[in-house]
DNA sequence: TGTCGTTGTTCCACATAGTGAAACTTAGTT
DNA sequence: AACTAAGTTTCACTATGTGGAACAACGACA
């Protein structure tokens, strides 16, 4: 057997299983999906149970995250995050410009949403704190791709499933690759409906001295409200935002 | 050996020591604090770095809570709490009163705010989602508390610190219980500046039927905006969007 | 009511995985 | 160079977790 992450690996495993499917499950639904026998899927989701990771529901039978993880998610929000030295300048673009504005980081190749500032608030379909878009087709995880250094990147771009959400979305790392050999010379990633269709939007790296990416912060809205060169024309803005928070965060030293 | 909570409960433990300080720790640090032994406490923190639920930064050597936690929040958070069916109501009542209102839950003794809307910016001292504040001097905590059955309060009550954050906080449980009696009769909580000087706050369960608590709505403000008693004055009112949110949520099922 | 299937819970012999004292490396100080 | 403190690795030992299988609880169907 080949070194897995050791039992808190295994509970973790379920974990996050568990809190996928985004509904209450039931056991034999977890045990169905899993690797595990039923003995020992049994006992791990007792200990995160008895641990306040996960909640279960007597009536029903089943299983959901936890509030434990909020708890704990708080405490990692604002230690981790660029949020926190962002905040202001998130805050005056999203006034300047009247659109949604959103602030991620990458984390394990995923793109993590950390702040966010909406204007509509139908916009509520778009991303919130804390969830995890896939970022081979979204403006902020391409934004974030285009300028991890080479092992990091094609690290993250295994991982990718190359869904396809529209008919816009990339289906291949060539084609992918491609577009982030442009991003890297223009400074700004563009999501052209490939995540969600009639929503659009522009990213622009935060980096550090050195060409360290850090995050990313985008502007998105609805193709019914500005046209992609619309959209684009805030880019220097955007730009301009994405230094200001890469001058603050220098003295910070932030992992991964 | 008594029973600990494994393996898994050992990590846990560690992992919400790390997310307590409040910044990037030392592992020495971590090992001063803790009674694990030495080469155990390093594995431990190494299998939670290697889960990303911690990260740890090469250059300071440093500890901090990962932004896995995060990622699993976002899906803790918009599957078992309140927030979702709630928010509406909370949007209203916060319209409509023009300060700020918070919505919390309990969770193993800990009152846990899972959404909250704020009118005036500078309230950002006050809580956030996923914070984590003491449930004896808290509107919230004790609206939430009277509703709670015997054998919980005084569970949730032996865990009490009671530490005297202002000159109003409650010392002691026995003036804290003649208080939760009170509240039961009213069934409204105040709040007067006994976690934080110059803010106060009325707070009402959130009941459903059988008079089970499933968390409290509460609004706050500062002394300087609103007296007491023009805070009560809005009682009515934010009993009336509890009720609302309670019929709301009377077919759902929340674990705890 | 009885039998069968399905789902959830407990048992226990076994070995893996975690333990922790101590030894060993760095890196920083005097 | 000699000393100290912080971090990392080793290793024999055994506590912990493993997972097959037996058991209970429930409901469906006859």
């Amino acid at each position: 057997m080949a070194h897995d992450g050791g039992t808190v690996g295994k509970a973790l495993e379920v974990l996050d299983q568990v809190t996928a499917y985004g509904r209450p499950v039931r056991f034999s639904e977890i045990l169905a999906d899993s690797h595990f026998p039923k003995g020992t899927l049994y006992r791990l989701v007792q200990s995160l149970t008895d641990q306040g990771m996960l909640t279960y529901d007597a009536e029903r039978q089943t299983y959901g995250p936890g509030l434990r993880l909020v708890r704990l998610a708080h405490a990692a929000w604002q230690q981790s995050s660029l949020a926190q030295v962002a905040r202001p300048y998130v805050d005056s673009l999203a006034e300047e410009v009247r659109e949604a504005v959103d602030l991620a980081q990458i984390d394990h190749g995923h793109v993590v949403f950390v702040d966010r500032r909406k204007q509509v608030s139908a916009m509520d379909i778009l991303p919130q704190t804390g969830l995890v878009a896939p970022s081979f087709c979204t403006g902020v995880g391409k934004a974030i791709l285009a300028f991890l250094p080479e092992d990091r990147r094609s690290e993250a771009l295994e991982r990718q499933a190359f869904v396809p959400y529209t008919p816009n979305t990339h289906l291949s790392a060539k084609s992918l690759n491609a577009e982030l050999n442009e991003i890297r010379a223009t400074g700004l990633a563009l999501e052209r409906e490939e995540h969600l269709e009639g929503i659009v939007s522009v990213a622009a790296p935060i980096l550090k001295t050195g060409d360290e990416v850090v995050g990313a912060i985008s502007i998105a809205t609805y193709t019914s409200r500005r046209t992609i060169d619309e959209l684009c024309a805030l880019g220097p803005e955007l730009r301009e935002t994405a230094a200001r928070i890469a001058t603050e965060i220098e003295p910070w030293h932030f992992p991964n």
